[in-house]
DNA sequence: CTGTTAGCGCTTTCAG
DNA sequence: CTGAAAGCGCTAACAG
């Protein structure tokens, strides 16, 4: 079984191989009568067109590499979505790799998929191995570093920044009166840096439950057990993310506490659910989805060639209040 | 800036080409030293091999290519984690495209993805369109199909049969004594399968709510709300994802309904909250992680040759029994 | 608008 | 164990 070429297609079509190349691909410069003929060739011999060979001699692998540090963080869930969809609709494709939290990986990493030479890369969360962060600039290609903020990005960077979100936060609980906060936090640079932002805002210490990234409900439940042996009179928690915030809930049910009335809870990211929860969590709101398409918007500019210069992109947040917090 | 060769590579430790490319990708047939010369000097020039110049010659790209409906799907992250680190190990990457449940959009993507030439398919779910089915079939790569069952898949299937389920399920509500039952469903072909069975083996007709897939918490609340309007004396309600059951957890709480007392949940999945949540959820076990790392064995050891006939893999289920609908 | 020539970077023959 | 030649399938560059 033979696999077809476009040197056959040319040849069904009557014509060289590089018109029909140009009839395939850039139908601009050939007669419209060619193009019908060499598709309907295309067509008849089930042609499919070899990206690799095409990608090999062009220069550009229409795909673009995407670093996340495990796939199932339901945080980066609508990023990674939007961003593959994105690039589709701009006929790029997302090659998807796992860092799994760990920089020696993320190094080895970057080199596997440097050696299928995307056109751009985009990483959830800034690139921390120094040796990753070099070899990517060494490269030239366009890179995109979201969920966070800094002035130094490897190329360009689209987030917000935590701190300010801790600092937020912290003004939220203060605003309120609450005495007794605990913080439930998952252990990635970026949750660590929100509590920092939201200790250093409060003026004192908080008691805090660290849990191993990615934080889920199990893991929030575990959290509130801990918190409460820390401070029995716990009034609010502070979850790194919504999901741990649910299993704070969840506990805070087990153990005949209400919410908010015992335990105000809020959480992080707007997942989903939060607004359906009984009762509605209050959160942070982060433009997940805006994210992926920012970041694909600015890698396709960048491979066509536009400047785009070195953006620093600010997407913001918003703290969205619902019942689980409203004291009244 | 010009990108390093391998040519620049044997070059720098002074051997040809070829020698240069067997040191790394071939040690076996090579001498102890001159590895480690051309490895000293990939090192040195930052070295990054094109994969794409490779699998061009050798016809291996070393890629699989992934279909899913959406990558947000729950129930399917445990699956594509697995595969992608399974396939890791072994050398592959996986290259992941959505098909939005679309039946047109899965013929383009499966062309898409076929361009790039790789060394095997996996698809979550049963491939649907005849075109695509036929496109894989004639390209004669390994296939697998996954979370389903059937005696004529593409290549090969690995999964389990959701009619199995809904007739398991059937049995477990009848153990139970429920009259009054209730389905809340997603409308993809696998969810409506289980309520086929479910329905069958019940032998009479069950208050239904159907839900877009991918179904959440949210629309698992909707679903309750329109199930308690076709039965008020709903006892039982049967999801089709645990996300589901959640939404219909949480909004019997909110009604004031306890559970199991006032009404019985089950759920699909068993997704890591499920052991966690209060009361904890009986669910259908499924080895999610078992069926990405399954599919990508069967993928590698076709690739290397080795025979695997046309395995139909079932993985099997099982119903855990939980707080959520014990009766006492 | 169409064709010829060259070669992307690598690996598979086939010879030493 | 090492090397020379050939070419994977396609597109850029130049010419007609």
């Amino acid at each position: 079984m033979k696999t077809i070429t476009l040197h056959d297609v040319a040849r069904e079509a009557g014509v060289s191989l590089i018109t029909a190349s140009r009839a395939l691909s850039n139908p601009g410069v050939v007669s419209k009568a060619t193009i019908e003929r060499v598709q309907a060739a295309a067509r008849a011999t089930g042609y499919i067109p070899n990206l690799l060979a095409g990608g090999l001699k062009s220069k550009r692998s229409m795909t673009v590499a995407g670093l996340v540090p495990i796939i199932s963080v339901p945080q980066f869930l609508p990023t990674i979505q939007a961003l593959t969809q994105s690039l589709d609709e701009s006929g790029y494709q997302l090659i998807l790799g796992q860092s799994g939290y760990d920089y020696a990986r993320e190094e080895s990493l970057v080199d596997t998929m440097l050696g299928r030479r995307p056109d751009g890369v985009v990483v959830t969360g800034l690139l921390h191995s120094p040796k990753a962060r070099e070899q990517l600039r060494r490269v030239g290609i366009p890179v995109v570093e979201t969920w966070d903020l800094t002035d130094r990005p490897v190329d360009m960077v689209v987030g917000f920044s935590h701190l300010k979100v801790g600092i937020a936060l912290a003004g939220f609980f203060q605003s309120k009166g609450w005495q007794h906060i605990g913080i439930a936090t998952g252990d990635d640079p970026r949750a660590l840096q929100r509590r920092e932002g939201f200790v250093a805002a409060l003026g004192r210490g908080a008691a805090t439950a660290y849990v191993k990234a990615p934080s889920n409900l199990a893991l929030g439940r575990r959290a509130l057990a801990n918190l409460l042996e820390q401070d029995p009179k716990l009034e609010a928690v502070c979850c790194s993310s919504d999901g741990l915030a649910q299993g704070v809930v969840v506990e805070a049910h087990a153990r005949g506490l209400r919410i908010p009335q015992d335990l105000a809870v809020v959480g992080f990211g707007d997942t989903d659910f939060a607004a359906h929860l009984h009762p509605a969590l209050t959160t942070v709101e982060i433009d997940a989805a805006g994210i992926g398409r920012t970041a694909a918007q600015l890698i396709v500019k960048r491979c066509n060639g536009q400047p785009a210069g070195q953006p620093i992109v600010d997407l913001g947040f918003r703290i969205v209040e619902r019942a689980s917090t409203t004291t009244s």
